[in-house]
DNA sequence: ATACTCTTGTGAATTCTTTCACATATTTTA
DNA sequence: TAAAATATGTGAAAGAATTCACAAGAGTAT
């Protein structure tokens, strides 16, 4: 099969919050268009994002919204759960650790870390934050499959190296740095700057 | 000039980053290899992206650090100051006005707005929370240029419309939502799901 | 001065992504 | 049951983005 581009996945995901909204809303089947419409892509991309993956549709009636959904989420991993990791239980972090909305995706975090020792071994909303001398080691015990990263920049790399040490294969970033990874390793960061960075150059080239 | 991609705009704002470091580190000049390695680019990539907005190496030498980073200022619109406001004072929210490097690089966090009664009228680090009922006077009065919403899900299309018709021309979303806006105004989103989607997407199809 | 090295800037070639357009399959209508 | 309507799935076309490859400018060494 040939790789699929990240665009696509994207967007993927975002078919799967719309027909997230269908279900709730009793629709029960959708077409290509739109499908479409309500994300502002066309028709054609959504039929040929989805059939890099197989035919789920009905020629002259649509998709089925439901099988659609779950067949989106097999695709994107979303059928099981994930055990994901944090570090930096600070402003970043505890916004992530209190939004409940991941977990209900599959995305269980499981163990946090810091290193300011006021911190550690406390209890923060439910979870007790681990020293982040440990890493290593629990990452290994607890099968973390997933780490997001929300250190001061200046310790990312560092932090970084260490959870891949430990063997973990996929990475979130929060912190502004260009961190280095091996190959095997996919690493997304969310870089805030550079989407208010996207805005200043739109007002300050925007055509009068 | 013909229209720039979003990922040369993307790819600018990691320039200016390595370019920023480079500067602290007194490096004066670095070539278009140095820089593309820096960000896993290639230099042809490199040196196209900055040749849309003009010629600023030198053959031989490569560009100067300073003078590079001053003009990626320019395009990217960092040279001036930028009055944000942001609607939402909750997990997301408060991170975000905590954050100084916002300010630092030129997004000056004017106002920030809530619904919640016990918030408003108080002080969030530094700021005074107004009551998001004001909002398009304040957004007008205080000259707002760009607003981010850290609202829930479910409030953020009424807030956004209320923005749009304020006159505000760019906005920043962290609400999970399919939000519309009209053909004149910049919104990007933070996808923080979608971004763990990916990984999960990378998980649940590596190759063994 | 001249040769040599280095690195930019950029058309052309390539690769990747999106859109078109239509044959094909299914449902609906009559 | 046949015709009309609808919407998929997909090669092919068009459009974008990236990479190639090299002429040309600038510095350095001899
Ligand atoms: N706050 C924002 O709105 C915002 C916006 C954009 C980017 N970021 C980035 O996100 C990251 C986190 O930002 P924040 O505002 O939450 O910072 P923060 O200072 O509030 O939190 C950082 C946390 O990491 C912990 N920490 C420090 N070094 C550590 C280490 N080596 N191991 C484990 N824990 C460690 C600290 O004790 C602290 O709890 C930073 O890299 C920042 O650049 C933040
Ligand atoms: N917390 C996270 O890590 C996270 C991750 C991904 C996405 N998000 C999204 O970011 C947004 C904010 O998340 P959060 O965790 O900060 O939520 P939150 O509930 O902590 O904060 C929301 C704030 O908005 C205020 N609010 C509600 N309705 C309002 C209105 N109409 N006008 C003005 N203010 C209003 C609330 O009083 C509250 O202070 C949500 O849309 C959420 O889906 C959050």
């Amino acid at each position: 099969m040939r790789r699929i581009s990240e665009s696509t996945i994207s967007r993927l995901s975002l078919y799967y919050r719309t027909l997230e909204t269908l279900q709730r809303e009793n629709v029960t089947t959708i077409s290509s268009g739109e499908l479409a419409r309500s994300n502002k892509f066309t028709p054609a991309q959504v039929r040929k994002d989805l059939s890099f993956f197989g035919s789920f549709g009905t020629r002259g009636l649509g998709y089925p919204v439901s099988e659609l959904k779950d067949k989106i989420a097999s695709i994107l991993g979303l059928c099981k759960t994930w055990n994901v990791a944090l570090v930096g239980v600070g402003n970043v972090g505890s916004a992530l650790v209190s939004y409940k909305e991941f977990q209900r995706q599959g995305f269980i975090i499981k163990k946090i870390f810091d290193n300011d020792l006021r911190k550690i071994g406390k209890n923060h909303k439910g979870i007790l934050v681990s020293d982040v001398k440990n890493l290593n080691m629990e990452l290994k015990e607890n099968k973390i499959e997933m780490v997001i990263i929300a250190v001061p920049s200046s310790e990312a790399q560092k932090v970084v190296d260490e959870v891949v040490g430990a063997g973990v294969r996929t990475i979130l970033n929060f912190a502004t740095t260009n961190l280095k990874v091996p190959e095997n390793v996919v690493l997304r960061s969310v870089n805030m700057a550079m989407e208010l960075e996207h805005l200043s150059y739109a007002l300050a080239n925007q055509k009068r």
